[in-house]
DNA sequence: CTATAACGGAGCGGATTACTCCGCAAGGGA
DNA sequence: TCCCTTGCGGAGTAATCCGCTCCGTTATAG
Protein backbone atom coordinates (compact mmCIF):
# COMPACT_ATOMS: atom_id res chain seq x y z
CA UNK A 1 0.00 0.00 0.00
CA UNK A 2 3.18 2.46 0.71
CA UNK A 3 4.42 2.00 -2.42
CA UNK A 4 4.98 5.44 -3.90
CA UNK A 5 5.18 4.60 -7.98
CA UNK A 6 8.35 5.45 -9.36
CA UNK A 7 8.33 7.62 -12.57
CA UNK A 8 9.63 6.17 -15.31
CA UNK A 9 12.32 3.23 -15.20
CA UNK A 10 12.33 2.56 -19.22
CA UNK A 11 11.26 5.91 -19.97
CA UNK A 12 14.36 6.70 -21.95
CA UNK A 13 14.07 3.61 -24.00
CA UNK A 14 10.52 4.12 -24.63
CA UNK A 15 10.93 7.64 -26.06
CA UNK A 16 13.56 5.92 -28.46
CA UNK A 17 11.44 3.43 -29.57
CA UNK A 18 8.55 5.66 -30.61
CA UNK A 19 10.62 7.95 -32.89
CA UNK A 20 12.10 4.59 -34.48
CA UNK A 21 8.30 3.90 -34.76
CA UNK A 22 7.52 6.80 -36.64
CA UNK A 23 10.40 6.62 -39.20
CA UNK A 24 10.24 2.65 -39.80
CA UNK A 25 6.49 4.00 -40.45
CA UNK A 26 7.24 6.82 -43.25
CA UNK A 27 9.65 4.01 -44.79
CA UNK A 28 7.56 0.98 -44.83
CA UNK A 29 4.47 3.35 -46.21
CA UNK A 30 6.83 4.58 -48.99
CA UNK A 31 7.87 1.16 -49.61
CA UNK A 32 4.35 -0.84 -49.47
CA UNK A 33 2.13 2.19 -50.23
CA UNK A 34 -1.43 1.47 -48.59
CA UNK A 35 -0.66 -2.02 -47.99
CA UNK A 36 2.02 -1.24 -44.92
CA UNK A 37 1.05 -3.67 -42.68
CA UNK A 38 1.79 -3.29 -38.60
CA UNK A 39 3.78 -5.93 -38.38
CA UNK A 40 6.39 -4.59 -41.45
CA UNK A 41 6.34 -1.17 -39.68
CA UNK A 42 7.56 -2.94 -35.90
CA UNK A 43 10.08 -5.38 -37.61
CA UNK A 44 11.78 -2.48 -39.47
CA UNK A 45 11.73 -0.30 -36.05
CA UNK A 46 12.96 -3.01 -34.92
CA UNK A 47 10.17 -2.93 -31.86
CA UNK A 48 8.05 -5.77 -30.54
CA UNK A 49 4.23 -5.50 -31.73
CA UNK A 50 3.29 -4.93 -28.91
CA UNK A 51 4.86 -1.94 -27.80
CA UNK A 52 3.65 -0.69 -30.80
CA UNK A 53 0.50 -1.17 -29.39
CA UNK A 54 1.19 0.35 -26.22
CA UNK A 55 2.42 3.53 -27.38
CA UNK A 56 -0.60 3.63 -30.40
CA UNK A 57 -4.38 2.07 -29.62
CA UNK A 58 -4.61 1.36 -33.69
CA UNK A 59 -2.66 1.58 -36.62
CA UNK A 60 -5.28 4.54 -37.91
CA UNK A 61 -3.93 6.54 -34.08
CA UNK A 62 -0.23 5.86 -35.77
CA UNK A 63 -0.78 7.20 -39.34
CA UNK A 64 -2.20 10.19 -37.75
CA UNK A 65 0.64 11.10 -35.68
CA UNK A 66 2.56 10.63 -38.39
CA UNK A 67 0.42 12.80 -40.80
CA UNK A 68 0.08 15.35 -38.17
CA UNK A 69 4.35 15.18 -37.95
CA UNK A 70 4.53 15.16 -41.26
CA UNK A 71 2.21 18.25 -41.79
CA UNK A 72 4.28 20.12 -38.67
CA UNK A 73 7.71 18.75 -40.54
CA UNK A 74 6.35 20.88 -43.90
CA UNK A 75 5.16 24.18 -42.10
CA UNK A 76 8.91 24.44 -40.55
CA UNK A 77 10.16 23.61 -43.33
CA UNK A 78 8.73 26.23 -45.19
CA UNK A 79 9.33 28.93 -42.46
CA UNK A 80 12.76 28.21 -42.76
CA UNK A 81 12.80 28.42 -46.93
CA UNK A 82 10.56 31.62 -46.29
CA UNK A 83 13.89 33.08 -43.88
CA UNK A 84 16.02 32.41 -46.51
CA UNK A 85 16.81 36.07 -48.32
CA UNK A 86 16.59 35.07 -51.91
CA UNK A 87 13.49 33.63 -53.20
CA UNK A 88 14.38 31.28 -55.42
CA UNK A 89 17.20 29.31 -52.97
CA UNK A 90 14.18 29.22 -50.96
CA UNK A 91 12.23 27.85 -52.85
CA UNK A 92 14.28 25.79 -54.70
CA UNK A 93 15.39 24.45 -51.23
CA UNK A 94 12.30 23.55 -49.82
CA UNK A 95 11.16 21.51 -53.05
CA UNK A 96 14.42 19.52 -52.40
CA UNK A 97 13.62 19.43 -48.26
CA UNK A 98 10.37 17.65 -49.32
CA UNK A 99 10.99 15.14 -52.10
CA UNK A 100 13.97 13.96 -49.82
CA UNK A 101 11.88 13.85 -46.59
CA UNK A 102 9.64 11.82 -48.41
CA UNK A 103 6.37 13.91 -48.12
CA UNK A 104 4.92 11.54 -51.10
CA UNK A 105 4.94 8.89 -48.93
CA UNK A 106 2.02 10.37 -46.86
CA UNK A 107 -0.26 10.19 -50.47
CA UNK A 108 -1.26 6.17 -49.83
CA UNK A 109 -2.88 6.73 -46.99
CA UNK A 110 -5.19 9.80 -47.72
CA UNK A 111 -9.21 8.53 -47.98
CA UNK A 112 -7.71 5.66 -44.97
CA UNK A 113 -7.82 7.29 -41.79
CA UNK A 114 -10.17 9.85 -40.60
CA UNK A 115 -8.73 13.72 -40.82
CA UNK A 116 -8.92 15.50 -37.07
CA UNK A 117 -9.30 19.09 -37.00
CA UNK A 118 -5.67 19.07 -35.79
CA UNK A 119 -4.77 17.74 -39.07
CA UNK A 120 -6.70 20.09 -41.03
CA UNK A 121 -5.53 23.19 -39.40
CA UNK A 122 -2.03 22.40 -40.25
CA UNK A 123 -2.65 21.30 -43.68
CA UNK A 124 -3.97 24.62 -44.33
CA UNK A 125 -1.37 26.77 -42.91
CA UNK A 126 0.71 24.42 -44.75
CA UNK A 127 -1.03 25.82 -47.88
CA UNK A 128 -0.74 29.36 -47.18
CA UNK A 129 3.17 29.04 -46.21
CA UNK A 130 3.60 27.40 -50.06
CA UNK A 131 1.50 30.10 -51.21
CA UNK A 132 3.35 33.04 -49.97
CA UNK A 133 6.62 31.36 -50.69
CA UNK A 134 5.80 30.62 -54.06
CA UNK A 135 4.48 34.46 -54.93
CA UNK A 136 7.28 35.91 -53.30
CA UNK A 137 9.34 33.90 -55.99
CA UNK A 138 7.10 35.27 -58.71
CA UNK A 139 6.93 38.69 -57.32
CA UNK A 140 10.63 38.18 -57.80
CA UNK A 141 10.67 37.05 -61.38
CA UNK A 142 12.54 34.09 -60.39
CA UNK A 143 9.91 31.50 -61.05
CA UNK A 144 7.81 31.38 -64.45
CA UNK A 145 4.65 33.14 -64.59
CA UNK A 146 2.01 30.38 -65.23
CA UNK A 147 2.34 27.90 -62.16
CA UNK A 148 0.36 28.37 -58.63
CA UNK A 149 1.25 26.57 -55.65
CA UNK A 150 -0.95 23.76 -55.87
CA UNK A 151 1.54 23.20 -58.97
CA UNK A 152 4.42 22.73 -56.71
CA UNK A 153 2.64 20.96 -54.28
CA UNK A 154 1.34 18.06 -56.74
CA UNK A 155 5.36 17.95 -58.39
CA UNK A 156 6.38 17.50 -54.70
CA UNK A 157 4.42 14.49 -54.34
CA UNK A 158 4.93 13.30 -57.94
CA UNK A 159 9.20 13.14 -57.18
CA UNK A 160 8.50 12.18 -53.61
CA UNK A 161 7.96 8.81 -54.26
CA UNK A 162 10.18 7.22 -56.22
CA UNK A 163 9.63 3.39 -56.83
CA UNK A 164 13.15 2.30 -57.99
CA UNK A 165 14.66 4.48 -54.89
CA UNK A 166 11.98 1.84 -52.53
CA UNK A 167 13.04 -1.04 -54.77
CA UNK A 168 16.44 -0.45 -54.55
CA UNK A 169 16.33 0.07 -50.42
CA UNK A 170 15.07 -3.53 -49.92
CA UNK A 171 18.18 -4.88 -51.48
CA UNK A 172 20.28 -3.69 -49.07
CA UNK A 173 23.04 -2.66 -51.71
CA UNK A 174 24.44 0.59 -50.72
CA UNK A 175 26.04 1.08 -54.16
CA UNK A 176 22.75 1.22 -55.54
CA UNK A 177 21.00 2.63 -53.36
CA UNK A 178 23.23 5.90 -53.86
CA UNK A 179 23.10 5.55 -57.31
CA UNK A 180 19.16 5.49 -56.86
CA UNK A 181 19.15 8.90 -54.95
CA UNK A 182 21.54 10.63 -56.98
CA UNK A 183 19.80 9.97 -59.92
CA UNK A 184 16.74 10.99 -58.51
CA UNK A 185 18.32 14.04 -57.35
CA UNK A 186 19.10 14.65 -61.50
CA UNK A 187 15.37 14.03 -61.94
CA UNK A 188 14.33 16.84 -59.18
CA UNK A 189 17.38 19.34 -60.71
CA UNK A 190 15.47 19.15 -64.30
CA UNK A 191 12.25 19.74 -62.51
CA UNK A 192 13.66 22.85 -60.92
CA UNK A 193 15.30 24.18 -64.10
CA UNK A 194 11.60 23.87 -65.32
CA UNK A 195 9.99 25.81 -62.83
CA UNK A 196 12.69 29.03 -63.30
CA UNK A 197 11.23 31.91 -65.07
CA UNK A 198 11.70 32.15 -68.92
CA UNK A 199 14.95 34.04 -69.46
CA UNK A 200 15.70 33.90 -72.74
CA UNK A 201 12.80 33.16 -75.47
CA UNK A 202 9.65 32.73 -74.11
CA UNK A 203 8.40 29.26 -73.80
CA UNK A 204 4.95 27.95 -74.35
CA UNK A 205 2.27 28.34 -71.62
CA UNK A 206 1.27 25.48 -69.32
CA UNK A 207 -1.64 23.50 -70.48
CA UNK A 208 -5.02 24.06 -68.87
CA UNK A 209 -5.78 25.87 -66.38
CA UNK A 210 -3.92 25.58 -62.72
CA UNK A 211 -5.48 22.80 -60.12
CA UNK A 212 -7.90 23.86 -57.61
CA UNK A 213 -7.98 22.86 -53.88
CA UNK A 214 -10.40 20.90 -54.42
CA UNK A 215 -8.29 18.05 -55.88
CA UNK A 216 -6.08 18.26 -53.00
CA UNK A 217 -9.24 17.87 -50.54
CA UNK A 218 -11.51 15.60 -52.06
CA UNK A 219 -8.69 12.82 -51.54
CA UNK A 220 -8.91 12.96 -47.71
CA UNK A 221 -12.66 12.67 -47.39
CA UNK A 222 -12.93 9.05 -45.70
CA UNK A 223 -14.96 6.42 -47.72
CA UNK A 224 -17.56 5.49 -46.44
CA UNK A 225 -16.09 1.51 -46.15
CA UNK A 226 -17.83 1.04 -49.40
CA UNK A 227 -16.61 -2.77 -49.64
CA UNK A 228 -13.04 -2.01 -50.10
CA UNK A 229 -10.45 0.41 -51.20
CA UNK A 230 -11.97 1.43 -53.86
CA UNK A 231 -11.14 -0.04 -57.18
CA UNK A 232 -12.83 -2.47 -58.37
CA UNK A 233 -16.91 -0.80 -57.70
CA UNK A 234 -18.31 -3.08 -61.15
CA UNK A 235 -21.49 -5.33 -59.98
CA UNK B 1 -16.58 -40.51 -83.65
CA UNK B 2 -17.79 -38.82 -86.53
CA UNK B 3 -18.35 -35.64 -84.87
CA UNK B 4 -15.88 -33.44 -86.80
CA UNK B 5 -14.50 -30.68 -84.26
CA UNK B 6 -16.17 -26.98 -84.65
CA UNK B 7 -13.54 -24.13 -84.86
CA UNK B 8 -14.58 -21.86 -82.54
CA UNK B 9 -18.02 -21.47 -80.75
CA UNK B 10 -17.39 -18.73 -78.76
CA UNK B 11 -14.00 -17.24 -80.42
CA UNK B 12 -14.77 -13.50 -80.41
CA UNK B 13 -16.06 -13.01 -76.85
CA UNK B 14 -12.74 -14.92 -76.21
CA UNK B 15 -10.55 -12.16 -77.76
CA UNK B 16 -12.65 -9.59 -76.16
CA UNK B 17 -12.26 -10.60 -73.08
CA UNK B 18 -8.22 -11.13 -73.46
CA UNK B 19 -7.72 -7.71 -74.42
CA UNK B 20 -10.12 -6.14 -71.38
CA UNK B 21 -8.29 -8.46 -69.12
CA UNK B 22 -4.89 -6.82 -70.44
CA UNK B 23 -5.95 -3.52 -69.91
CA UNK B 24 -7.22 -4.41 -66.42
CA UNK B 25 -3.79 -5.83 -65.06
CA UNK B 26 -2.68 -2.54 -66.22
CA UNK B 27 -5.12 -0.35 -64.26
CA UNK B 28 -5.44 -2.35 -60.76
CA UNK B 29 -1.29 -2.44 -61.39
CA UNK B 30 -1.33 1.05 -61.35
CA UNK B 31 -3.88 1.15 -58.77
CA UNK B 32 -2.47 -0.95 -55.91
CA UNK B 33 1.28 -1.84 -57.08
CA UNK B 34 3.37 -5.30 -56.45
CA UNK B 35 -0.29 -5.94 -54.12
CA UNK B 36 -2.52 -6.43 -57.25
CA UNK B 37 -4.50 -9.34 -56.74
CA UNK B 38 -5.83 -11.65 -60.20
CA UNK B 39 -9.45 -11.27 -58.08
CA UNK B 40 -9.13 -7.36 -58.61
CA UNK B 41 -7.88 -7.98 -62.46
CA UNK B 42 -10.21 -10.06 -63.30
CA UNK B 43 -13.34 -7.95 -61.93
CA UNK B 44 -12.08 -4.91 -63.54
CA UNK B 45 -11.99 -6.68 -66.62
CA UNK B 46 -16.03 -7.48 -65.78
CA UNK B 47 -14.35 -11.48 -66.59
CA UNK B 48 -14.61 -14.53 -64.32
CA UNK B 49 -11.47 -15.54 -62.70
CA UNK B 50 -12.08 -18.85 -64.20
CA UNK B 51 -11.62 -17.18 -67.54
CA UNK B 52 -8.57 -15.33 -66.39
CA UNK B 53 -6.64 -18.76 -66.02
CA UNK B 54 -8.11 -20.62 -68.83
CA UNK B 55 -6.42 -18.37 -70.71
CA UNK B 56 -2.89 -17.55 -68.77
CA UNK B 57 -1.59 -20.54 -66.71
CA UNK B 58 -0.83 -18.39 -63.85
CA UNK B 59 -0.47 -14.72 -62.31
CA UNK B 60 3.24 -14.42 -63.61
CA UNK B 61 2.49 -15.28 -67.08
CA UNK B 62 -0.34 -12.76 -67.34
CA UNK B 63 2.29 -10.23 -66.05
CA UNK B 64 5.05 -11.26 -68.15
CA UNK B 65 2.95 -10.73 -71.66
CA UNK B 66 1.48 -7.35 -69.97
CA UNK B 67 5.52 -6.79 -69.89
CA UNK B 68 6.16 -7.73 -73.46
CA UNK B 69 2.94 -5.91 -74.85
CA UNK B 70 4.41 -2.99 -73.12
CA UNK B 71 8.06 -2.70 -74.11
CA UNK B 72 6.64 -3.29 -77.50
CA UNK B 73 4.40 -0.40 -77.42
CA UNK B 74 7.42 1.41 -76.24
CA UNK B 75 8.95 0.40 -79.10
CA UNK B 76 6.35 1.05 -81.58
CA UNK B 77 6.27 4.27 -79.89
CA UNK B 78 9.66 5.30 -79.70
CA UNK B 79 9.88 4.40 -82.89
CA UNK B 80 7.09 6.50 -84.69
CA UNK B 81 8.51 9.17 -82.50
CA UNK B 82 11.94 8.85 -84.99
CA UNK B 83 9.58 9.07 -87.65
CA UNK B 84 9.02 12.51 -87.10
CA UNK B 85 11.06 15.04 -88.30
CA UNK B 86 11.29 17.87 -85.16
CA UNK B 87 13.54 16.25 -83.16
CA UNK B 88 12.09 18.24 -80.46
CA UNK B 89 8.66 17.67 -81.21
CA UNK B 90 9.97 13.58 -82.00
CA UNK B 91 11.30 13.75 -78.54
CA UNK B 92 8.86 15.34 -76.59
CA UNK B 93 5.80 13.79 -78.07
CA UNK B 94 7.51 10.45 -76.55
CA UNK B 95 7.76 11.43 -73.17
CA UNK B 96 4.25 12.77 -73.05
CA UNK B 97 3.24 9.47 -74.49
CA UNK B 98 4.64 7.22 -72.77
CA UNK B 99 3.65 9.16 -69.04
CA UNK B 100 0.25 8.94 -70.17
CA UNK B 101 0.24 5.39 -71.61
CA UNK B 102 1.24 4.40 -68.28
CA UNK B 103 4.71 2.45 -68.75
CA UNK B 104 5.53 3.58 -65.01
CA UNK B 105 2.80 1.07 -63.71
CA UNK B 106 5.29 -1.81 -64.44
CA UNK B 107 7.79 -0.50 -61.83
CA UNK B 108 6.33 -2.98 -58.92
CA UNK B 109 6.58 -6.39 -60.97
CA UNK B 110 9.88 -5.68 -61.36
CA UNK B 111 11.92 -8.21 -59.46
CA UNK B 112 8.84 -10.37 -59.25
CA UNK B 113 8.79 -12.23 -62.48
CA UNK B 114 10.83 -14.13 -64.82
CA UNK B 115 12.67 -11.89 -67.41
CA UNK B 116 12.26 -14.25 -70.52
CA UNK B 117 14.98 -13.73 -73.43
CA UNK B 118 12.57 -11.88 -75.83
CA UNK B 119 11.56 -9.20 -73.08
CA UNK B 120 14.90 -8.57 -72.77
CA UNK B 121 15.68 -8.24 -76.32
CA UNK B 122 12.79 -5.83 -76.30
CA UNK B 123 14.19 -4.07 -73.69
CA UNK B 124 17.43 -4.02 -74.74
CA UNK B 125 15.96 -2.62 -78.50
CA UNK B 126 14.06 -0.18 -76.21
CA UNK B 127 16.60 1.28 -74.68
CA UNK B 128 18.45 1.42 -78.32
CA UNK B 129 15.74 3.38 -80.13
CA UNK B 130 15.53 5.98 -76.99
CA UNK B 131 18.85 6.47 -77.04
CA UNK B 132 18.77 7.48 -80.81
CA UNK B 133 15.69 9.77 -79.71
CA UNK B 134 17.52 11.50 -76.86
CA UNK B 135 21.23 11.80 -79.09
CA UNK B 136 19.39 13.56 -82.60
CA UNK B 137 17.81 16.01 -79.60
CA UNK B 138 20.79 16.69 -78.32
CA UNK B 139 22.86 17.01 -81.24
CA UNK B 140 19.94 19.32 -83.09
CA UNK B 141 21.40 21.10 -80.21
CA UNK B 142 17.30 21.43 -78.80
CA UNK B 143 18.32 18.75 -75.84
CA UNK B 144 20.48 20.39 -72.84
CA UNK B 145 23.74 18.57 -72.99
CA UNK B 146 23.98 16.58 -69.90
CA UNK B 147 21.11 14.40 -70.10
CA UNK B 148 21.43 10.93 -70.41
CA UNK B 149 18.93 8.63 -72.23
CA UNK B 150 18.50 7.21 -68.68
CA UNK B 151 17.72 10.32 -67.04
CA UNK B 152 14.73 10.53 -69.62
CA UNK B 153 13.95 7.24 -69.07
CA UNK B 154 13.34 7.54 -64.94
CA UNK B 155 12.00 11.14 -65.49
CA UNK B 156 9.01 8.67 -67.36
CA UNK B 157 8.88 6.26 -64.85
CA UNK B 158 8.38 9.27 -61.69
CA UNK B 159 5.49 10.88 -63.71
CA UNK B 160 4.21 7.64 -64.60
CA UNK B 161 2.60 6.99 -61.53
CA UNK B 162 0.49 9.06 -60.51
CA UNK B 163 -0.95 8.67 -57.03
CA UNK B 164 -3.26 11.16 -57.18
CA UNK B 165 -4.45 9.92 -60.28
CA UNK B 166 -5.09 6.46 -59.10
CA UNK B 167 -7.04 7.60 -56.01
CA UNK B 168 -9.12 9.89 -57.99
CA UNK B 169 -9.86 7.06 -60.87
CA UNK B 170 -11.72 5.19 -58.14
CA UNK B 171 -13.95 7.71 -57.18
CA UNK B 172 -15.69 7.34 -59.77
CA UNK B 173 -15.71 11.01 -60.26
CA UNK B 174 -15.30 11.98 -63.98
CA UNK B 175 -14.69 16.09 -63.30
CA UNK B 176 -12.02 14.71 -60.23
CA UNK B 177 -10.47 12.62 -62.73
CA UNK B 178 -10.54 15.06 -65.71
CA UNK B 179 -9.03 17.68 -63.15
CA UNK B 180 -6.18 15.90 -62.20
CA UNK B 181 -5.32 14.32 -65.55
CA UNK B 182 -4.95 17.83 -66.64
CA UNK B 183 -3.00 18.70 -63.25
CA UNK B 184 -0.24 15.90 -64.04
CA UNK B 185 -0.46 17.57 -67.90
CA UNK B 186 1.30 20.42 -66.50
CA UNK B 187 3.91 18.77 -64.70
CA UNK B 188 5.22 16.90 -67.60
CA UNK B 189 5.21 20.20 -69.27
CA UNK B 190 7.27 21.93 -66.30
CA UNK B 191 9.61 18.71 -66.97
CA UNK B 192 10.15 19.21 -70.60
CA UNK B 193 10.66 22.42 -70.19
CA UNK B 194 13.76 22.07 -67.76
CA UNK B 195 14.86 18.95 -70.49
CA UNK B 196 15.61 21.76 -73.40
CA UNK B 197 18.54 23.20 -73.85
CA UNK B 198 19.39 26.30 -72.19
CA UNK B 199 18.77 29.48 -74.74
CA UNK B 200 18.93 32.10 -72.22
CA UNK B 201 22.03 32.02 -69.88
CA UNK B 202 23.40 28.94 -69.25
CA UNK B 203 21.69 27.18 -65.66
CA UNK B 204 23.54 24.89 -63.45
CA UNK B 205 24.63 21.45 -64.66
CA UNK B 206 22.92 18.86 -63.50
CA UNK B 207 24.11 17.19 -60.03
CA UNK B 208 26.42 13.79 -60.32
CA UNK B 209 26.83 12.07 -63.30
CA UNK B 210 24.28 10.11 -65.52
CA UNK B 211 22.64 6.60 -63.89
CA UNK B 212 23.85 3.78 -65.78
CA UNK B 213 22.29 0.74 -67.10
CA UNK B 214 23.28 -1.13 -63.62
CA UNK B 215 20.39 0.69 -61.90
CA UNK B 216 17.99 -0.39 -64.66
CA UNK B 217 18.69 -4.05 -64.88
CA UNK B 218 19.54 -5.20 -61.50
CA UNK B 219 15.56 -4.59 -60.01
CA UNK B 220 14.37 -6.82 -62.34
CA UNK B 221 16.52 -10.05 -61.08
CA UNK B 222 14.24 -12.37 -59.02
CA UNK B 223 14.74 -12.30 -55.88
CA UNK B 224 15.35 -16.02 -54.59
CA UNK B 225 12.46 -16.26 -52.72
CA UNK B 226 13.86 -14.45 -49.61
CA UNK B 227 10.99 -14.85 -47.64
CA UNK B 228 8.66 -11.81 -48.57
CA UNK B 229 8.65 -8.88 -50.45
CA UNK B 230 11.61 -7.82 -49.05
CA UNK B 231 11.26 -5.05 -47.06
CA UNK B 232 11.60 -6.52 -43.48
CA UNK B 233 15.00 -8.44 -43.33
CA UNK B 234 15.76 -8.02 -39.88
CA UNK B 235 15.81 -11.06 -37.58
C1' DC C 1 -30.53 -30.68 -81.54
C1' DT C 2 -25.95 -31.99 -80.30
C1' DA C 3 -21.28 -31.31 -79.45
C1' DT C 4 -17.94 -28.35 -77.62
C1' DA C 5 -15.37 -24.17 -76.56
C1' DA C 6 -15.56 -20.79 -73.38
C1' DC C 7 -17.84 -18.93 -69.39
C1' DG C 8 -18.40 -17.53 -64.20
C1' DG C 9 -17.58 -18.15 -59.61
C1' DA C 10 -17.90 -21.23 -55.23
C1' DG C 11 -14.53 -23.41 -52.74
C1' DC C 12 -9.72 -24.90 -51.03
C1' DG C 13 -5.55 -24.70 -48.37
C1' DG C 14 -2.41 -21.65 -46.95
C1' DA C 15 -0.57 -16.97 -46.04
C1' DT C 16 -1.37 -12.47 -43.98
C1' DT C 17 -3.87 -9.07 -41.15
C1' DA C 18 -4.85 -6.11 -37.06
C1' DC C 19 -4.82 -6.72 -32.58
C1' DT C 20 -4.61 -9.19 -27.60
C1' DC C 21 -2.42 -11.30 -23.82
C1' DC C 22 0.96 -12.48 -20.90
C1' DG C 23 5.55 -13.91 -19.14
C1' DC C 24 9.86 -11.36 -18.65
C1' DA C 25 13.62 -7.61 -18.31
C1' DA C 26 15.18 -3.37 -16.41
C1' DG C 27 15.90 0.21 -13.41
C1' DG C 28 14.72 3.43 -9.31
C1' DG C 29 13.36 3.81 -4.17
C1' DA C 30 13.75 1.65 0.28
C1' DT D 1 19.56 -6.02 -1.38
C1' DC D 2 14.82 -6.58 -2.66
C1' DC D 3 10.60 -5.07 -4.66
C1' DC D 4 7.50 -2.94 -7.66
C1' DT D 5 6.40 -0.55 -11.53
C1' DT D 6 6.93 0.30 -16.34
C1' DG D 7 7.80 -1.11 -20.53
C1' DC D 8 9.27 -4.96 -23.55
C1' DG D 9 8.70 -8.77 -27.18
C1' DG D 10 6.27 -11.98 -29.64
C1' DA D 11 3.10 -16.30 -29.67
C1' DG D 12 -1.57 -16.72 -30.39
C1' DT D 13 -6.44 -15.53 -32.56
C1' DA D 14 -10.12 -14.89 -35.52
C1' DA D 15 -10.98 -12.86 -39.71
C1' DT D 16 -9.71 -11.89 -44.22
C1' DC D 17 -7.34 -12.38 -48.59
C1' DC D 18 -4.41 -14.96 -51.83
C1' DG D 19 -3.56 -17.81 -56.07
C1' DC D 20 -5.58 -21.42 -58.16
C1' DT D 21 -8.82 -25.54 -59.19
C1' DC D 22 -13.10 -27.59 -60.37
C1' DC D 23 -17.34 -27.90 -62.20
C1' DG D 24 -22.05 -26.76 -63.60
C1' DT D 25 -23.81 -23.41 -67.09
C1' DT D 26 -24.18 -20.83 -71.52
C1' DA D 27 -23.73 -19.82 -76.20
C1' DT D 28 -22.65 -20.92 -80.93
C1' DA D 29 -21.34 -23.80 -85.33
C1' DG D 30 -22.89 -27.56 -87.93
Amino acid sequence: MAGRPTRAPRHAEAERNDRALLDAARQVLAADGAHASVAAIAARAGVGIGSLYRRYRTKEELFQRLSMLSLESWNAAAESALAIDDPWTGLAEFVRGRIEFGQGSLAPIAGTIEVTEQMQAAADLGDELLGALVERARQAGVLRGDVSHFDVSLLIEQLGRSHLLEQVRGLARDDLFAAAAQARARIIAIALDGLRAENGPARASLPGSPPTSLLFDERWVRRPASGDDGDDALD
